[in-house]
DNA sequence: ACACATACCGACCGATCGGTATGTAATTGA
DNA sequence: TCAATTACATACCGATCGGTCGGTATGTGT
């Protein structure tokens, strides 16, 4: 076991998520990730000044890169057509497996928990929704210049809606504790991308 | 400042939802909320055997008359018209005030929070979200015979969408912290409902 | 080889948590 | 009127919280 600083911080953070994830973040405790890791306080306030600067840290470099993963790399190099590549994304997302409908989205329940009690985590994690709203605003404005979708859908307020409807999605079949009913929900939401078709 | 044991018993539930709103379940301090009362710990134990129980009265005590107001009441003695009357609630849904979109709903906050974790809480909640559905299922059911909807309308799996798009419409505006996101979200769910409409 | 910074350990701190035990004043039933 | 019960107050408990601090290895530049 030599030093191996980065690893280590990678360590405690990757613990970090999963103890966030399960617990909330004013929940998680230092001491379980630590016991997580086999490390002690000294390793952690080495590289972490405080519980919160772990918390963000936990945003920016484990949530952010999975929203990267699941919607902005899909969006990016999808198929030629917009709104098909919009509809794969959430036919891809009711695939989402039992811890993701038992614990909910991780974004989701920080955003829940953070966002009125502390303002650098409401910042950090709304970085992260207007980077997905923005992806998914220029997607339907690219799908109605093509002539996808109809002309007078308003494709910001659009987007607003589908990351609603998808989170709140989460919200319900968590508690519900019922993937069943997040895979009707998210078909309910295709097709009401569906509906933003031109009318035949 | 006689003794008045029901009314005292009510205050805890009063300060306690308002320190659960706010803080969460878990983050909620018992001594806060007595703070707030101007009682001790020795009122508290007397009138409920532990935190968890106060938790779940909170719930059934004070959450669910919630939803009573707001949506069971409305839909019963509600406008003629099933659709309309649905409509209604949406839009006076749109008029909920700073507090709702900084802190949340009460029930969507709970629900993310304790689902996972207690599954005393994840029932009393539930009940309250099925109760929810329940009355909407059977809205626009009535409002499938009327011909105000189409008869390809899945009614239940349309209920869900439409609760599951409103909390979402509250969870993304309250970390936006933006009152015009909510408005323009359940705006665009009113045009979904809309859009169940039979063609004409 | 030696000085020095980095990486980490582990004991300890005050504060706060939910909960309990004991005591006492008010209310009530007989 | 007087015990008995109800309705509180107060002091205290062990556990756990985030965070600090002195000490100790492990590199690393010179």
């Amino acid at each position: 076991m030599s030093r191996q600083p980065d690893i280590t911080r990678a360590c405690i953070l990757d613990a970090a998520f999963a103890e966030i994830h399960r617990e909330g973040f004013r929940a998680a405790s230092v001491a379980n990730i630590l016991a997580a890791t086999g490390l002690t306080k000294g390793a952690f306030y080495h590289h972490f000044p405080s519980k919160k600067a772990l918390g963000l840290a936990v945003i920016d470099e484990r949530i952010a890169p999975l929203l990267d993963d699941w919607v902005v790399r899909p969006l990016d190099d999808g198929p030629p057509s917009s709104l098909s590549a919009l509809l794969d994304l959430l036919e891809r997302g009711r695939s989402a497996d039992a811890s993701a409908i038992n614990l909910g989205c991780p974004l989701n329940n920080l955003m829940q928990e953070m966002s009125a009690l502390d303002e650098d985590f409401r910042a950090h994690l709304g970085a992260i929704l207007e980077c997905w709203l923005r992806k998914l605003t220029a997607l339907l404005l690219r799908a109605q210049v093509a002539g996808e979708i109809r002309a007078d859908v308003d494709c910001e307020v659009c987007a607003l809606f589908i990351v609603a409807a998808w989170e709140g999605a989460v919200s319900v079949s968590k508690n519900l504790q019922s993937a069943a009913v997040f895979h009707a929900t998210m078909a309910q939401l295709r097709t009401y991308v569906e509906s933003l078709r031109p009318r035949r």
